[in-house]
DNA sequence: ATCGATCTCTGCACCGATGCAAACTAGCCG
DNA sequence: CGGCTAGTTTGCATCGGTGCAGAGATCGAT
């Protein structure tokens, strides 16, 4: 049997109230006492057990991490930036893999209170849509990523992804494309990221004098390397193929390069490519891949900023948080040659991005 | 406050004992009885507090799971498999980061009976070799993954490295290749799992009759795309630089690939590269990768299956599980038409692959 | 009618910690 | 020296379930 704090107060000859105190530093202890005690604690190996201290304390020190895939570069990234920083916090983080399921999504935001597993939540929807998010109150704490979620009760974190798509939308424009398709709009309920991104992409064709083209705009899916492939296929069997894409996340990009590089496509000379997430993978690429930057560690230092804030006891309206994004322009956009020369060159538009 | 086991029993006018029992299945409670405690239940919306029932069961219904590094792809795509493994018996993974880090990987081992906040653990040390690992005992089961850690109180799973360097070398060496190098050996003790598989290319390459050359043995310190960047910079500056390398993961790969490109070297054709682990991005990278393929699903099923039967009671003999593994042959080693060809070609070599 | 077996339900203690408030000591002031 | 404050230690109840064992009820067999 494990040693508890009673195995301690017996061996320290205090009561076991008394080890309570030393083990969370209550200032009135004497200090022989609290030597006496400590010493004991370590010669026996004593270690408080969590579940009963989170029984009586009504807390668990745990927070989840909900996202709909770990698999996903993005996901499996920024899950790696947010345990980087609930650790120093001395709270565990579980995650949970919603495969975009919405009835998934639904149990855990609804047993949320219910099971005591988790103190807050930071959750990444995917199968659900802004009114049955809504519709979902409770106590434990939730901070969502992910585009807006409009009047929800929650608090929330994305970035500014009109601009971001505007951005990679105008620097395609501004390279001299004119034909600019856009893969991974999502025209249902709950494909609000991928919606604003497609607004975004209209407004910067706006900007840039070019007409809108129906036939340019490829919904996919999901946001796998596959669909990527498939929807760049579509595009080049049009009349008239587009000269440059703009995806809506890294692994589109990869799935539409490849699919170019096979067809006989350059890239960017024909066909110019910008991808979403700077996930590490497009840095060394062939060709390296233009993408929209999302701060990482900021929007998970934000997340889980706001997350404590919350267990702490603030209870403030809804907050909504945006964090910084960067156009990282690499190969796919601006050749081999030009992207070498941004790189030696101290120019900030390569390598450093542009902050917004 | 949230409901309790009392507000369901005063609702249903029974015992909490009973309700407790109608919870657990227990089957000596009449169909009447279960029936009017069901309704009370559902109107109240009670579920049960894990917390409390992990204290007095003495379980917490979690497992961790310790990997390096989310954001490398092997352990983001094994993590996931498995999660999967692991919801349908309704256990929920607690993940941690290690980040090789043996201080954080020897607490993680060490604490892991007295603090109870999860029942079993499976393992991916990176940090910590096996004279250290053996040292540790303790009643909470562990599942290795890795490479055996010789004579080690703990079950372990793992594919056979030797032998799935060698495959991969084998096929080099059978494409012509003469001078193969091999990057990312780890030669101090904990890098057993890199260890082997210099092992295998050693077997490999005397197999083809080819002389080994230390030089083409490149040792990193970490198994990072920037790595095998670094890696290849220093191969291509030999005097006879190598025509095929062996990457000890895809990362590596990726990264040696890119600058052979950017040094003007053709990939197969000037120096053909075969990575290891099958990560996703490989089948759409430029070229596609050649690599060994671990089969994921069936490490994460034997490691979840073999810690459950642990969590069951088994105290047998520590058990070594080896999984299967397959050779991936893509444009990264036979060219790209060659690669088409064995695609549509039913022959086996390509697509799916070598069982072993 | 008696007995044992089976079924159904319940009370009590307990898992291991902490919140609360009381008890006790010592020191200090007037 | 009484009274008060500050410091130190402690007992008791409690968080919300479940293990254990026993009390009743029911029923068929003898």
């Amino acid at each position: 049997m494990a040693v508890t704090i009673y195995d301690v107060a017996r061996h320290a000859g205090v009561s076991p109230r008394t080890v309570s105190n030393v083990v969370n530093d209550y200032p009135f202890v004497a200090a022989e006492t609290r030597r006496r005690v400590r010493d004991s604690i370590d010669s026996l190996g004593y270690r408080p057990n969590l579940v009963a201290r989170n029984l009586r304390r009504g807390r668990t020190g745990m927070i989840a991490l909900a996202v709909p895939e770990l698999a996903v570069p993005y996901f499996s990234e920024l899950s790696g930036a947010i345990m980087d920083e609930v650790a120093p916090r001395s709270y565990t983080v579980i995650i949970e893999q919603t495969d975009g399921d919405p009835a998934r999504e639904r149990a855990l935001l609804e047993d949320r209170d219910r099971s005591h597993v988790f103190d807050g939540l930071i959750f990444s929807p995917l199968g659900l849509g802004a009114s049955e998010l809504g519709a979902i109150p409770g106590a434990t704490p939730v901070v969502l990523l992910g585009e807006r979620v409009n009047e929800g009760p929650f608090d929330h974190v994305s970035i500014d992804n009109v601009a971001a798509a505007r951005s990679a939308v105008e620097h395609l424009a501004s390279l001299g494309c004119r034909r600019i398709a856009a893969i991974g709009d999502q025209p249902y309920e709950t494909g609000e990221t991928a919606q604003v991104r497609t607004q975004g992409y209209h407004e910067a064709l706006e900007a840039a004098g070019l007409s809108p083209d129906p036939a340019l705009v490829v919904p996919t899916s999901n946001f796998h390397r596959s669909a990527g492939a498939e929807a760049m296929e579509r595009l080049l069997e049009l009349a008239e193929p587009p000269d440059a894409v703009f995806c809506y996340n890294d692994l589109l990009a990869a799935g539409a390069i490849r699919v170019l590089l096979d067809r006989g496509r350059r890239v960017p000379e024909d066909v110019a490519v910008v991808g979403f997430d700077d996930a590490e993978e497009g840095r060394y690429s062939t060709p390296t891949l233009s993408t929209v930057a999302p701060d990482k560690h900021v929007i998970a230092a934000m997340a889980v900023a706001q997350l404590f804030r919350r267990l702490d006891g603030d209870i403030g309206d809804p907050v909504d948080l945006r964090a910084p994004f960067a156009l990282e322009i690499r190969e796919s956009t601006i050749g081999r040659l030009q992207a070498i020369a941004a790189l030696d060159g101290k120019a900030g538009a390569g390598r450093k991005g542009r902050r917004v």
